[in-house]
DNA sequence: CGTGCTCTTTGCGCTTGCGCAAACAAGTCC
DNA sequence: GGACTTGTTTGCGCAAGCGCAAAGAGCACG
């Protein structure tokens, strides 16, 4: 593990915020660095949690399958987040299945280690706490707006979630391509992608994105933050 | 602060569990003790979480308005847990308004004090962890649930959930009653009352409850867990 | 004991979003 | 280039659940 002490620097809020030298650097000893091929999984959902993973660079998509059968998308995690620490932190089986949406690069540490690193530097135990918390905010905030949002609100929602963390500049406006399809548009809202696609082409019309095959432009965020209310 | 050891046992699965003599007398200590009627709030949404509480005896509702004005019912909290537990360890406004339900008996602790215990007893930290872990647990769980199952499934859910929490047994089965009314079911489920009341009474035709006014017997539990799925 | 309040039920029309089918792109692999 | 795969769009009919209105049922209070 011979990574400079700036790139910790990139992990903003995850478990290396704030941390003294030495912490950050028995952190980072205790992991190991692994790089994944796209489409491969970091875990099953059910599986036992037996490794706690931080996004170096590349896309994870965290999906879910309810008891009948069908699939939601709870979220993509980019550089810097914490995938699995639900789960690691908690010692329960992992509520959701892992997939690398891109090529990934990832620093992965077994579960009794960090649980082992926890109990031994308090800091990196208050990140943990802020950073499982933060995961369950983002739930609570979909929850209220699951039961409480209509469609249009919800897609216009994970629309700009999505740019702000996947999405890539363009002339016309924040990019959202490749490994996020209509579908994932889709279980991350709660509808079907009929739904999604009508409603972005209703957008389309209006100027408010533009479309392609795996790709929304967005062109005028402030009227889907507007719609999102 | 002067409470027998063995109600520490009571607290399953919260900050107590598992401590040593010490580190559980330490968190005693810094807690004051509070009686709260009927209908007082605890905190409301978007306040800063200065308090962090275990309910001793009563029940609390947590409840959350989102942008548009709607309200949702995220949960009621019992006896033995915690009460503003992601807002206070995550140092973030409270994400929802918590009201007596009915009068309760509290541990209160200082937001300050708190996350200082936390830093200073690594057991504690463990526990706070577990706690928000599995508040975070549960609300995927219900996002899953709200964009895949049904309403029929979901509201099967939730009266299981309430059975088991707030649930009396009665000659007929378990009793769900006084402060939990179709409304906070429909709250608690993402529809209206009007759907809630149509479902329940359907679901007394079959013989599956018994209604009443601010009372749902639960008469074939199984039979609910299979609607549920 | 009636009045008022809150909670609940039910009927009816209607909107929203789903389900399916079919057609249409845009790559990708021989 | 042609066949195939995968993702997307659109039309049409349908069903689930909403919204409103109105009425019923407990319960509390004077």
């Amino acid at each position: 593990m011979n990574q400079s002490p700036q790139s910790m620097r990139v992990c903003e809020g995850s478990l290396f915020s704030d941390l003294d030298r030495e912490t950050a650097d028995a952190l980072l000893n205790a992991a190991t660095y692994r790089q994944i091929a796209e489409g491969m999984t970091l875990f099953h959902q059910g599986d036992a949690p037996s490794q706690l993973f931080q996004v170096v660079t590349g896309l994870v998509k965290l999906s879910r399958v309810s008891t009948d059968g069908s699939q939601t998308t709870l979220r993509f995690m980019g550089p810097g987040e914490l995938v699995g620490c639900v789960a690691v932190f908690q010692q329960f089986p992992f509520p959701a299945t892992a997939i690398a949406s891109k090529p990934c690069s990832l620093l992965c540490w077994g579960a009794s280690q960090i649980l082992d690193l926890i109990h031994r530097y308090p800091p990196v135990a208050s990140n943990a706490l802020k950073t499982v918390g933060g995961r369950a905010r983002e739930m609570i905030e979909r929850v209220t707006d699951l039961s409480a949002k209509g469609v249009e609100a919800r897609l216009a929602g994970v629309l700009l979630r999505l740019a702000s963390q996947v999405g890539r500049n363009s002339p016309d406006g924040v990019e959202i391509t490749h490994p996020v399809t209509r579908n994932d548009m889709a279980e991350m809202t709660g509808v079907t992608y009929f739904t999604v696609s009508r409603v972005l082409s209703a957008w389309q019309r209006q100027q408010i994105v533009r479309l392609g095959r795996e790709r929304v432009i967005v062109i005028e965020p402030h009227r889907l933050a507007q719609i999102a209310d």
